[in-house]
DNA sequence: ATCTCGATAGTCT
DNA sequence: GACTATCGAGATC
């Protein structure tokens, strides 16, 4: 995707996003995943890193759009972020869960899911739900996304419009229709605001059953 | 299916 | 010193 779709209204992005591609390039080939949440987080926003002014921390978020803002949170976890809008702004799209399509070896080991014990991933012999619930475990959240892609804080600022390394692609594209608005997750502030995004009935999500539309 | 809680460290007041 | 854009385990319904 080129840095002018990352350059709009961060309300629009987050919308577009879904059914885009996140990939990531490996010396043993490309992790993939089709991204099934977003939530946008803007300027005029209580909840957003940016709300009050830059800090070193924030500062990705200030900078021009289509790059990646990837912070540290409860001690463990971490998120990752498409900046958006025009720079100078703070605003930036937030990743909540992606269907992993490509990887998923590498994903279940970086998540800590291959050894004996702990649930295999043989998908031959998993039945839909099986598959369904694997896929959840690996990247149904912002911090296991980040866990299974293994994306960290020394890529925050990573420019997402090259094409190598890191960046989105075009995948499906979902109509208005089928977008579901809800409130976001995680936070305390401005809970009215419905800027967390789904695809209607799409499983992949971090919590299943949203099914309220725009 | 839904809840409560603890882990754990960086950031900001 | 409080808070956190989370996750997973264990309890409970």
């Amino acid at each position: 995707l080129p840095r002018d779709f990352f350059r709009q209204n961060t309300l629009s992005v987050a919308q577009a996003l879904l059914g885009c591609l996140l990939i990531r390039d490996e010396p043993d080939g490309c992790l993939i995943g089709r991204i099934a949440e977003t939530e946008a987080y803007t300027q005029v926003d209580p909840a957003c890193h940016a709300f009050r002014g830059q800090t070193a921390r924030n500062a990705t978020m200030f900078g021009p759009p289509g790059h990646a803002y990837i912070y540290f949170t409860y001690g463990m976890h971490h998120c990752f972020n498409a900046v958006t809008a025009e720079a100078g702004q703070g605003e930036a799209v937030l990743i909540r869960a992606v269907e992993p399509l490509t990887g998923w070896e590498r994903m279940a080991a970086r998540r800590g899911l291959t050894e004996a014990g702990k649930r295999g991933f043989d998908l031959k012999t998993a039945s839909e739900a099986e598959r369904i619930r694997r896929a959840r475990a690996l990247c149904g959240g912002p911090g296991k996304l980040c866990q299974a892609f293994g994306l960290d804080r020394t890529l925050n600022g990573t420019d997402l419009t090259t094409g190598s390394h890191l960046w989105l692609a075009a995948g499906d594209t979902v109509p208005p229709e089928a977008i579901c608005a809800t409130p976001r997750i995680g936070i305390t502030l401005a809970t009215d605001r419905l800027w967390r995004f789904t695809r209607r009935g799409d499983p992949f999500t971090s919590r299943p059953g949203d099914t309220r539309q725009t």
